[in-house]
DNA sequence: TCCCACCCAGATAAGTGAAC
DNA sequence: GTTCACTTATCTGGGTGGGA
C-alpha cells in the first residue's frame, strides 16, 4: 500500500479566492496553507464593485486603480491578522484535520492549531502596451546595472530545458525578437540571505518585480501571525528600495555643485573628516560598494563594507578594517550621500547620494578611461563583427577627441 | 552581560609652500 | 635642493551605548 506524506486541498473561500492547504496525513497533523493575494485581492474588488482584468495572476486593467491599491493596502492593516486566523479555523479544521480527526475527538484531545507565518512574496507588476518596448527597458536595465551593482547572481533561467528560439540577428545590428513564451524569464536575480529579489517577465507583456522571503525567521519580525501585517508592509519596503536604487544607479547624475565640493573636507558631529578623492583606489573601491550594497534591505554596517571593499579589491584580511570602513563612510556621511539608519549603527544610501556615486563611477570608468585609453595609437586591426549601438558613440567621441587634444595640445 | 561599532580627541603620517 | 612650519588626512586609544 502506497505511503500517503501529506493531502492538499484546494478551496475556493469567497473572500480569499483559491487557498490551498498541505496537511500531513499523520499527527500532529503539521499543515501549510498556501494564499494567493491576487485572489484575495480580485475578490475583495468584485465586492467592493470594482472591475478588474487578471492576466498571468497580474492585474491588467482595472475601473479604479486608487481604489485597487486601496484594498491592496488592507493586508498590511493590524486587522489582516484577525481576518486570516479566521479563514484558517474556517477551513483547516471541518474541511481537512476532519479527514484525520472527527469534531468530536477534536474537541474532547483540545486540538489545535498555531498559525505563523513562513514564507511570503511581495510583487509590483508592470504592464507595457508593447513587449518589444518592455524588453528594450529590461535589457538596457540589466546592462547598465549589473556591474554597477555587483549583481553575482543574474541569471536566464527558461522553463525549458531548452533556451527559447530567437532568429539570428543580421550581423552589426542589434535589436529585441519578442515572442510569446510559453515559459517564465528570469533576468535579474538578487539574493540576501533568505530574502530574494527577481526581476522577470511574465508573459509578453508584464515585467514583475518580487521579493520572496524565503523564512520569515530571517526578517526583523517574528513568525507569529501576529506580525503578518507589518511583514507585508516590510516587504513592501523592501521593493520600493530595491526599485529606487535601481533607478537611482540606472540613470545617474552629480550636479557641477556637488563635483566641486567634492574635495572640500566637511564635518560630522563635532568630527571634522577629508574630502572624497576619486583618484585614490581605497575610496574607489568604498564607492563601489556602497553602490553594491546599497539595495540590501537592512542596509549595512561597516564591518561589512570592509569586508565587501576586501573582496573586490583582493585585499588582504588585515589590510582594510572596520576602523578604516567606518572613517571612510563618515566621509560619506559629511557628504549627506548615506545615512544612519535611525539609532542603529547600519547604513543606507540617500537617493541623491546614489546618484551622485553611480554618476562619478560611470564618468570615470566608462567616459574618461575608454577615451583617454583610445587617444593612444590604436592597432590596426580586423573591425568587430557585432557591435552595439554604444561602440558607435564611442567611435564618434574618440574622432572628436582627437581632434579636441591636438587643439588644446595634450600629447596623445 | 558582553561585544561591537560609534564618537571624540590626540597622535602620526603625508603633503604643500615659503625661506634659505 | 633642502629644511622647516603649517595644514590636512588618517590612524589609534579610550569611553560609551545599543543590541544580541
Amino acid at each position: 500500500m502506497p505511503y500517503v506524506n501529506h493531502y492538499s486541498f484546494h478551496i475556493w473561500d469567497t473572500e480569499w479566492g483559491h487557498i490551498t492547504i498541505k496537511m500531513s496525513g499523520h499527527p500532529p497533523f503539521g499543515a501549510q496553507i498556501i494564499l494567493n493575494g491576487h485572489d484575495y485581492l480580485s475578490c475583495a474588488a468584485k465586492q467592493a464593485g470594482l472591475t478588474v482584468t487578471k492576466q498571468a495572476n497580474c492585474f491588467v486593467q482595472t475601473s479604479d486603480a486608487a481604489g485597487l491599491t486601496k484594498i491592496a493596502d488592507t493586508l498590511s492593516e493590524p486587522e489582516t491578522e484577525g481576518r486570516l486566523r479566521e479563514l484558517c479555523d474556517r477551513w483547516i479544521y471541518s474541511s481537512c484535520l476532519i479527514f484525520g480527526l472527527d469534531l468530536e475527538e477534536q474537541q474532547r484531545s483540545g486540538f489545535q492549531y498555531r498559525y505563523s507565518t513562513y514564507q511570503l512574496e511581495y510583487c509590483r507588476n508592470f504592464y507595457f502596451s508593447s513587449g518589444r518596448k518592455m524588453w528594450e527597458i529590461l535589457q538596457r536595465l540589466v546592462d547598465r546595472t549589473r556591474s554597477r551593482l555587483d549583481l553575482k547572481v543574474v541569471k536566464t533561467i527558461f522553463g525549458f530545458k531548452n533556451r527559447p528560439r530567437v532568429k539570428r540577428l543580421k550581423q552589426n545590428k542589434w535589436g529585441v525578437e519578442v515572442e510569446t513564451p510559453t515559459y517564465d524569464l528570469t533576468v535579474f536575480h538578487v539574493h540576501y540571505g533568505k530574502l530574494s529579489l527577481k526581476i522577470y517577465s511574465k508573459g509578453e507583456f508584464i515585467l514583475r518585480i518580487e521579493v520572496m522571503v524565503h523564512n520569515a525567521s530571517d526578517t526583523p519580525f517574528r513568525r507569529s501571525l501576529v506580525d503578518f501585517p507589518k511583514l507585508v508592509s516590510w516587504a513592501k519596503d523592501v521593493l520600493e528600495r530595491f526599485l529606487d536604487a535601481l533607478q537611482c544607479v540606472d540613470v545617474c547624475f552629480i550636479s557641477d555643485e556637488a563635483m566641486e565640493t567634492l574635495p572640500e573636507p566637511s564635518t560630522v558631529g563635532k568630527t571634522r573628516v577629508g574630502g572624497i578623492d576619486l583618484n585614490r583606489p581605497r575610496m574607489r573601491l568604498v564607492v563601489r560598494t556602497i553602490l553594491s550594497l546599497s539595495t540590501s534591505p537592512t542596509g549595512f554596517s561597516a564591518r561589512e563594507v570592509s569586508r565587501k571593499v576586501r573582496s573586490l579589491g583582493g585585499l588582504p584580511e588585515d589590510e582594510y578594517g572596520c576602523r578604516q570602513a567606518a572613517y571612510d563612510l563618515k566621509k560619506l556621511r559629511g557628504k549627506e550621500w548615506i545615512r544612519r539608519k535611525g539609532n542603529s549603527r547600519r547604513y543606507e544610501a540617500v537617493a541623491e547620494g546614489l546618484r551622485s556615486m553611480a554618476a562619478l563611477i560611470v564618468l570615470r570608468d566608462d567616459v574618461i578611461k575608454p577615451l583617454l585609453a583610445a587617444q593612444g595609437r590604436l592597432k590596426p586591426g580586423r573591425r568587430p563583427t557585432q557591435t552595439a549601438p554604444i561602440d558607435a558613440h564611442y567611435a564618434a567621441l574618440r574622432s572628436q577627441m582627437r581632434k579636441l587634444f591636438l587643439d588644446l595640445g595634450i600629447a596623445a
